[in-house]
DNA sequence: TATTGTTATACTCTATAACTATA
DNA sequence: TATAGTTATAGAGTATAACAATA
């Protein structure tokens, strides 16, 4: 690559840009340090708000997510079936079907987690504790816009 | 949605979700923007790096925008049939070509930045021009990992 | 030997429509 | 009439291997 790969063009100072390069690193690191316990980002997610004690549907699980509902179906049957989480009807609207995680689904969910925690800390290796914070929080303001 | 999806889950914290969901919001409103003018994000990047000075080869536009070169040469030929770029040779390598937007290039590519300036201006609309530079500053490190 | 562009292929992700059972 | 889950399908994005021309 040239040097000027580094600057001096356009889509350097294009913020939409640098998010998605941004991401496609994070989702590079992250899916490789999950793919040992057979789990992928997508998967990681839906189990852990399924560990999480909202007892969120899979509607709620979709929309948290920015995936559309028919998505979600395949992703809990994966993890159904390999005994991760399970389907309980919601008390509330028979329709409904709330996610929860099996003993199981929170054990591996434990080792995930950390997995991801440690992949996502050697991507942020070069920012300062308060320099995580500050992106925490920005970031947390486009990804929840009012 | 619950009021318990805005905080409460431990996907919450994790700065690499935050990311996904922010790409996934400034993807989609991209995309939108892109639409009318036969773009999306991907042939618009693609563009941009043509318009620039930079006489980049296929594969620098792979590396810098973390594509498969394969890709690449879809993107290419999709553009080149709408006669926004050409592939000229390389003189110094003979097996290397250089894409370069035509002058119809050069013009949707002036109308495209400007609609995904708009829509990222939109989306980062709560964030101050200060915020907006320390993300851009924060994400760029994390773009480009030194 | 290694690299550039290319073709081919398979897999994952995204988006949409339609159906059923409930509300 | 609208919503939750489901099924089906097509298009976009991602990843890999192999080949010809050139370095």
């Amino acid at each position: 690559m040239t040097s000027q790969l580094r600057s001096e063009h356009s889509l350097q100072a294009d913020t939409a840009f640098l998010l998605a390069r941004a991401n496609a690193h994070s989702l590079t690191a992250a899916n490789a340090a999950l793919a040992p316990l057979g789990l992928r980002v997508r998967s990681f997610s839906v189990l852990a708000l399924a560990v999480d004690e909202g007892r969120l549907s899979q509607r709620d699980i979709a929309e948290y997510l920015r995936l559309d509902p028919s998505q979600v179906v395949a992703l809990v049957d994966d993890l159904q079936e390999r005994h991760l989480v399970t389907r309980e009807p919601d008390p509330t609207d028979r329709r409904a079907k709330v996610v929860i995680a099996t003993g199981a689904g929170r054990k591996l969910h434990e080792e995930a987690a950390e997995a991801t925690r440690r992949a996502l800390d050697a991507m942020l290796g070069g920012l300062q504790a308060e320099e995580r914070a500050v992106l925490r929080a920005l970031l947390t303001r486009l990804a929840f816009p009012a």
